[in-house]
DNA sequence: AAAGTCGGCGAACGGTTGTTTACTGAATGA
DNA sequence: TCATTCAGTAAACAACCGTTCGCCGACTTT
């Protein structure tokens, strides 16, 4: 038995961050599967072998900053879609709180868009995990909602998906906008909130029988 | 004054196809930036030099394929757009031929998932011009219908890329699926139609007064 | 204090990459 | 027919790649 935290594992795990670190900064302007082992190990400036210390595959890393870059984000959804308050602030406030969230981790969700659809099936499959899991918290959320009385699971499962990916659309269209440009941003804004609404009074009116 | 449609440009012509085709090819299981110019040449059975007969460039190659890929989509919209049809079933049409496109063009969509938000940044712009192009003819097809009425230009606007944007998710999300399985399309198209129901009833209760 | 663990290093490996060069030979136009 | 154009070639270039190897030296355990 060896202690967790021993000024060794301590060493390691400043240099797997160095390199997790420096992975992030040069993905920012390119793809994984287009960073080389010796780019990345020369950023961090350490020998090429050490990085297989840490990782057995840049598709691992690419897992790992996955982690690294969604983890943080359960905690924020789960306290959005606590406050049941049904009122027409949530979505302003779930608008602020994305962009603001951009704007603190640019890096990391930009590689999360990059990689979405990207070239490495691993990482693609992780953040595909990841959002699903999203998406299990956020039908939780509206399955307790009063709203939600007459929708079968699958279809509430379904809108659920639809205001993930939403947020999604949402949080790369922030990246596309220099961070400095407040009126861009405001419009960004302003396009998500809009489209939000439309979601949401087409779910209030779901069972109207007209429809 | 040459002749535009003599042997040798015709030669030529076929030799460029056979690049794209190859590199459409070698895409679909990676990204543009990791697609090696040797690797694309050897595929296709010419030199690597060759290459710079017809393009300068991978991200030039790329372009070409984002138009290639996307350049026949303008007149399916349109064609859907123009059935002014108000009725419910615009929707199953719509989903029925995003999935058959799917279907036919597979590679091709790939593609432009992939690369929407790759790290090519000249590829990345052109398939955001064709996408803002297609949000303009939807906005304009808006435009003209009826239920649209009190809504603003700008608002529209982000409507019709809102159905943009949907359209896209829908496919990537068909790509996901094996072209075979006939249970897991219809769960896709099912998603997809429950989603484009809720926007529009969004849409239709867009100005009434308890919202 | 001695023995063991292990993160990091330097060097070497075979192989691949993008790009340039001078060239050939068929289609072209006068 | 003869000179010209030009798509495609072969060869060479320096640079870079991922991966493996044995070794060192600081930390850790006994």
């Amino acid at each position: 038995m060896s202690h967790t935290s021993g000024v060794r594992q301590a060493q390691k795990q400043q240099t797997r961050q160095a390199l997790l670190d420096a992975g992030l900064r040069l993905l920012e302007h390119q793809n994984l599967s287009s960073l080389g082992l010796r780019e990345l190990t020369r950023e961090v400036g350490v020998s090429p072998a050490a990085f297989y210390r840490h990782f057995p595959d840049m598709a691992d890393l690419g897992v790992a900053l996955v982690g690294e870059s969604l983890g943080s984000l359960h905690a924020v959804i789960r306290a959005v879609m606590a406050e049941t308050t049904d009122s027409a602030d949530i979505i302003d406030r779930t608008v602020a709180i994305t962009a603001e969230y951009v704007a603190r981790h640019r890096p990391h969700i930009r590689f999360i868009a990059r990689e979405r659809y990207g070239g490495v099936q691993a990482v693609r499959e992780a953040i595909a995990a990841e959002l699903q899991g999203f998406a299990d918290e956020v039908a939780a959320g509206l399955a307790v909602q009063p709203a939600s009385a007459g929708w079968s699971p699958g279809d509430l499962r379904v809108l659920a998906e639809l205001y993930v990916d939403h947020m999604v659309m949402t949080a790369a269209a922030f990246l596309d906008v220099p961070a400095d440009d407040a009126a861009a941003l405001e419009r960004v804004a302003h396009a998500a909130r809009l489209r939000m609404r439309i979601i949401s009074i087409g779910r209030a009116h779901w069972l109207d029988p007209q429809d």
